[in-house]
DNA sequence: CAACGATGCTAAATGCTTTTATCACCGTCT
DNA sequence: AGACGGTGATAAAAGCATTTAGCATCGTTG
């Protein structure tokens, strides 16, 4: 015989009360008054039977469900991007709510079906995530609900957490910089396709245009550029290997992604020059192998995490301001960059 | 205005009927009887209304609420082991379910209140998925409750879900024995304190035991072996530079896992040994990495999308045998075992 | 023609909680 | 004595769907 699970109405019973007054004491609605013996006893009664409300029959009632629709495209729960699930099922727990995930696929009509299987179960509100920071057609909900787009822009209004990747780009220059770097440096996978189209990616651009003004800023000019659109390791290899075989003296690389770097790496060790001490590398990401590499990777993060808290945050809070909310890409300083003032590079 | 949700009373009455027959034609309730028109005028209103029953409501009445907890203890959406969540996202949806995504971090007070958040929540069922798959102390849920383990064993009786570690050793095994290796065989990262204590790994004795119990059977013997309780890449470097200083003719590697392998890699090159030319190696888990290095790593994989989708069919299914129910590991054959039979090895 | 069995459908209860409106009682004031 | 305000509580409805038990109506059968 299985336990039932106990109801409102078993404490109000235990407590010889009625079940409208039990709620109405648990819930400490205002404006009521019971005595403080009655109170006393409610609140024994539930902690001694274990009471916990019902969410479903609450939220029948109230249309609060202290549950979140996560509603990701194709890969949100992807090693890549899972950190964006992460950050927002830690933020939501720690405000008493719970995460609801579902992936759409990409596809529109699971999409719709994704979103109605979440607001099905009365969900306080949506998060819509993409792996790939990208521009998207917000997906159609009732009016009322609210949205949160994640690592996405659309043009409707709304709002959406984004990486701030001006920043992040000017930040992989000042790591540089800093060093002492001002001739010789190369950028690695210079991606014009995204940089034109934000339907491929939101923030490529951004992050492109942080490094060049930062650049001048400094009056650098780049000693060179790689352009690729991909940016897989094999596409770090072959753009460094060309660019050492071809431009003369080369000091610094800034990597568009880890990746790249991954590749650059190998590149570079090929031709006998060591990172960190020879050639300095920069990059952005932050991905595992940035610190299984060695020299570990100095790379500007994407704050995955971070970003799926924020989006919680502004789902569940008061600013309701539509718009971009940024989240600061932290640089990781580690040993791929020489310092060329001390000249104190790995060892 | 926001337009409010149409329920089943709206069908009903643009159907011109009671919401009790509207609820028993929508659901196929069999042994009742309607006319085909009546029917017809049911189903249409309910399609042009837009009309999705409310889960809450109905899990009320049915306690069916085709929604799965899925609590982890600390990382589940880690990226190591996301595919885990993936794989039970996908196999849940595809059968019409949702998964309620809870984390514990490990802390059993957390645990505690993670379970009771997805048991408010009226889950048809709960996944417990731990990153390690580790011997855990089964959390205690009401009696009734289905329950999966996921990635981790307990002591009470209770279906669980882990990789075919055993069949997996072998299968290294097999693959350098395919390419010809019997000779200077060496393990890296034999785990001495893993493989006595479960609550740290219930699956590395058996990966262990499926390299021995094979390598047996071919009448091999190693030529050397490192121990190590750390897994991580440095800690690869470090083995196989030993190993190579130490031992002659070292022809192949095991390594217990990918990030070993990352280690190993760097260390042979520093020996002047070609990886899938020089030495062989073969290895575990199928990391983001494995397909990075250059050569690409053959490694038995970690099915985590594969145990995801089987933690979900057996929540969900009628196999109510306890025990374990064990994931193929697949060998991902790539570059990095040299085939000693045609010397046709890495270029 | 009365009884009966199909046929087609529905009222009301149920699951659990919250909310609104109201009630009984007591002491005080005029 | 009657009105009044405060105190401490509750009945009933509502939110949405499902289930159980039963109600008309009609044609058939003996």
């Amino acid at each position: 015989m299985v336990a039932k699970r106990t109801t409102l109405a078993d404490v109000a019973r235990a407590a010889g009360l009625s079940p409208t007054s039990a709620s109405q004491i648990l819930n400490g609605k205002p404006n009521t008054r019971f005595s403080d013996d009655t109170r006393k006893r409610v609140r024994e009664a539930a902690s001694t039977l274990n009471y916990r409300p019902n969410v479903g029959a609450r939220a029948l009632r109230t249309d609060r469900s202290l549950t979140i629709g996560f509603v990701s495209d194709v890969v949100a729960t992807t090693r890549f991007a899972s950190g964006l699930i992460r950050g927002a099922v830690e933020a939501a727990q720690e405000v008493g709510h719970v995460v609801l995930v579902v992936e759409s696929g990409g596809d529109p009509a699971r999409e719709g079906e994704a979103v109605a299987a979440v607001l099905d179960r009365q969900v306080d509100g949506i998060v819509f995530a993409t792996m790939q920071a990208r521009k998207i057609k917000a997906p159609v909900v009732p009016e009322g609900t609210r949205v949160v787009l994640l690592n996405a822009i659309s043009a409707e209004t709304s709002r959406a957490v984004l990486p701030d990747e001006e920043a992040g780009g000017r930040s992989a220059v000042d790591l540089l910089a800093q060093a002492g770097h001002r001739d010789g440096i190369a950028l690695i996978g210079r991606n014009v396709l995204s940089e034109k189209f934000p339907t491929r990616s939101a923030t490529i651009a951004r992050r492109m245009q942080g490094i060049t003004s930062r650049l001048d800023e400094f009056g650098i000019s780049l000693a060179a550029e790689k352009a690729s659109d991909e940016w897989e390791p094999d596409d770090g290899y072959r753009l460094t290997k060309e660019l050492l075989a071809e431009s003369g003296d080369i000091r610094a690389l800034i990597c568009m992604n880890d990746r790249l770097s991954f590749g650059a790496y190998r590149a570079c060790l090929e031709r006998g020059l060591t990172v960190g001490r020879d050639i300095s590398i920069v990059s952005f990401d932050d991905d595992e192998i940035a610190s299984y590499l060695r020299p570990s990777l100095s790379t500007i993060a994407l704050p995955y995490q971070a970003m799926g808290r924020r989006a919680i945050s502004l789902l569940l809070g008061d600013e309701t301001e539509p718009g971009e909310y940024l989240v600061p890409m932290p640089a990781i300083e580690r040993e791929s960059i020489l310092d060329l003032r001390t000249n104190s590079g790995w060892v």
